[in-house]
DNA sequence: GCAAAAGTGTTAATCTTACACCCATGT
DNA sequence: ACATGGGTGTAAGATTAACACTTTTGC
């Protein structure tokens, strides 16, 4: 508060110019996948003490020359082998003492994979694993904090975009399509409902091929038409799944 | 891509502390104030070269004391004399090349104040200065990409949480409230839908008084009762305006 | 008395929700 | 033939959107 007739203390320029301390940046990528109905995230051993051994998010420091978004893509790269993952910037951590040894904020962003067969690869190195995001363990610093924080961005995305198309593999049938949805907001969905409300968005193509993996009598593939989409939200089309 | 029988490539936990280069992060506010039925972006002109003179939000460096957090609430009081502003993180902006002078990383958060008859006291300071929202000048760096982001997060925010509130001054007007939602989206609303809308929100308490300063009449003046929100959101109570 | 903004309800259209049965197939 | 998941329609209820007139008061 001011009173009236104090002047109200504006910043002097100069000083923005003045205090100039450089401090480490990192990135932490908070890996979502989606496997046998379940949600999961990836999570990792951490090798380095401090709290070596402890679940950890992949993560690493920006460094000088790299954009921000690339140093995720390189994280993940280096951590999963995958390239050009569907990845999001989520939050920006900067608490003074986040990290006990040093100064350091750090850029959260959020991937989501296709896992599909690759799924056990991943846990065979380096004490990569996956958990199902219903019984995670504690994980080192901040992150736990980030993967709510991250979950909640993504229940919240996918409401309004057709983001869960990321989660799987590009041929898809619709219960496969619901099971994902009903994994990320963890309760169940009407069939006839979602089917409905899915197909008259008008992002789906048909396909004629079936997938026969879930069931005996097998259910129709479908394609997202990346297409339609950006042309439906061109015209402020609203993707609102339930 | 991968072949089948290639390992993937997966991080060498010893190379993530390896290259450790620190680099300066900053922050810059983006500063909406509701005038006059206008929604406006409060500027500065930036005071040290490269770019001296040109228009540019507020932001300084983070030190390494402080929260990021805090950091924003110091600019924001240094250019405003404005303590404990209403202010979100929006997003971090962290291409290589994004300053030319220097590697470094800015966090942008937004802040919403309420401007009231203090307006033009912030002018008078250092070339600061409100500009309406679609009217604004060119930014200097990738200032113009954060006003744009953050317009559309407000655009956001405003229609599921109350979060227009943070405009106005303690007590306002139904009609002043649709004022400030017809500037944030652009676009007029019907007054007796937008009234009963509200309403049934249910987190508005009617008070006695009424403002004449906007008709003969006078418009009956309402608080924000923040009790009867946060209870609704732990219900799970969804608030869109329209 | 008139101009200017505040305040008030109803109806049609749309969207959401709940709900139950037949189909195709592999075993 | 039966067990399993895939696929389909309808009706009731809730929400949204469109629309016009009366009230108050300062000038």
């Amino acid at each position: 508060m001011h009173t009236k007739n104090s002047q109200p203390e504006v910043f002097e320029p100069t000083d923005l110019y003045q205090i100039r301390e450089k401090m480490y940046v990192a990135t932490d990528c908070i890996i979502f996948g989606f496997h046998e109905g379940k949600l999961k995230l990836l999570v990792f051993e951490r090798q380095v003490e401090p709290f070596k051994g402890s679940w950890s998010l992949v993560g690493s420091f920006v460094r000088l020359d790299e954009d921000l978004e690339l140093a995720g893509q390189r994280v993940l790269e280096e951590a999963t082998g995958l390239k050009e993952v569907f990845m999001q910037q989520l939050k920006t951590y900067g608490k003074q003492d986040r990290d006990p040894g040093y100064r350091c904020i750090s850029v959260a962003q959020y991937a989501l994979i296709r896992v599909e067969d690759y799924i056990d690869k991943l846990e065979k190195h380096y004490g990569a694993r996956w958990f199902e995001i219903d019984d995670l363990p504690e994980l080192v610093l901040d992150h736990d904090q980030m993967v709510q924080d991250a979950l909640e961005q993504l229940r919240h995305n996918a409401r309004h975009r057709p983001i869960g198309f990321e989660l799987l593999p590009e041929k898809f049938t619709i219960p496969q399509l619901q099971n994902l949805y009903e994994a990320i907001y963890q309760k169940p969905l009407d069939a006839r409902n979602f089917r409905k409300k899915v197909l008259s968005l008008n992002v789906l193509e048909k396909l004629e091929e079936k997938d026969k993996s879930g069931s005996k009598r097998g259910a129709f593939l479908h394609k997202f038409n990346k297409e339609n989409y950006l042309q439906l939200l061109e015209a402020g089309y609203n993707f609102e799944i339930f």
